[in-house]
DNA sequence: CCAATATGTGCAATATTTTTGCACTAAACC
DNA sequence: GGTTTAGTGCAAAAATATTGCACATATTGG
């Protein structure tokens, strides 16, 4: 996948910053005509390197203040297919990240909620009553400092 | 901030999932008019609400290919402002997220790099070297299952 | 209860932006 | 060396977003 060239790649780390650029905009930054530049993108979409733009929100706006990370831990004996007793979470939107990890536990979540009386409901109603549970244990973020910053791309 | 009505909730829901919605798709599934969509989304941005638009990428297809939650706990002697060393990691592209928590740890940081010398380098030259530092636990991601979700928007 | 103001709305014209046809260039491959 | 292939900029065309305007709806003050 490293048939991006440079210029490719200036127009990734462009976009990631800014989706909204214009293509003039993004032509004189990255040094390329627009048209140039409009028909790499379509190309990096056709390539599966973009996955689609992203309107992003402030969770305090809409009320969402609590941040957590939920950590679970499965019951070894019925690991066969953890993944499908994770699955239904994946589909709840209170849940924005989550990753099968090494360690004690199995899986991480990252959650926002509107507050912790909210996290506790999410917890009680969707985390603790899905099958081959352990353990869970919850670490609530009092700060954030960076979200979703851009991948690192080589110019 | 909840002055946001059925329609503004409307709007953010679907520009959450696809920011590059036309006016007119986005009048139809809204059931609103094209210009009206307009307005409110700029109100949206004037209030802060919306914080910008983002190219998602694909790690993967950029050579990206190890995500890691580093949990880090500070030597509290010279807790007075932790962020301080923390502020120097966030400028870094590797670190995606970054959260003070509570419990044991107090920053969890996400980042996303190459492989894993890829993060044992960014471990050595960047973290351990932090002043400050108690402890560094490292946890790899094996499975991406949800990323970036969507947050809960009320219709 | 009514008038007066403010806010929100759709339509249509305007302005901006994106895409594409085309001619040209530069490199790769017989 | 000639031929093909991929890439490029320009300018026209298509698509999209924005805005002025007239009308409707709701809100406030008398």
């Amino acid at each position: 996948m490293e048939n991006l060239d440079r210029f490719d790649r200036r127009i990734l780390h462009a976009l990631q910053r800014d989706a909204r650029l214009t293509l003039t905009a993004l032509a004189e930054t990255v040094n390329l005509s627009p048209s140039q530049c409009s028909r790499r993108i379509v190309r990096l979409e056709e390539n599966g390197v973009t996955q689609g733009h992203a309107l992003r929100l402030d969770p305090e706006a809409l009320g969402l203040k609590v941040t957590a990370f939920i950590f679970l831990s499965m019951d070894k004996a019925r690991m066969a297919s953890p993944s499908d007793a994770v699955a239904e979470l994946l589909t709840r939107d209170e849940v924005i990240d989550c990753h099968a990890i090494t360690g004690n536990h199995d899986f991480i979540l990252k959650v926002i909620v509107e507050d912790l009386s909210e996290l506790s409901r999410f917890l009680s109603t969707a985390v603790t009553s899905l099958p081959g549970i352990r353990d869970i244990a919850t670490q609530v973020a009092m700060n954030t400092l960076k979200v979703n910053g851009p991948l690192k791309v080589l110019l």
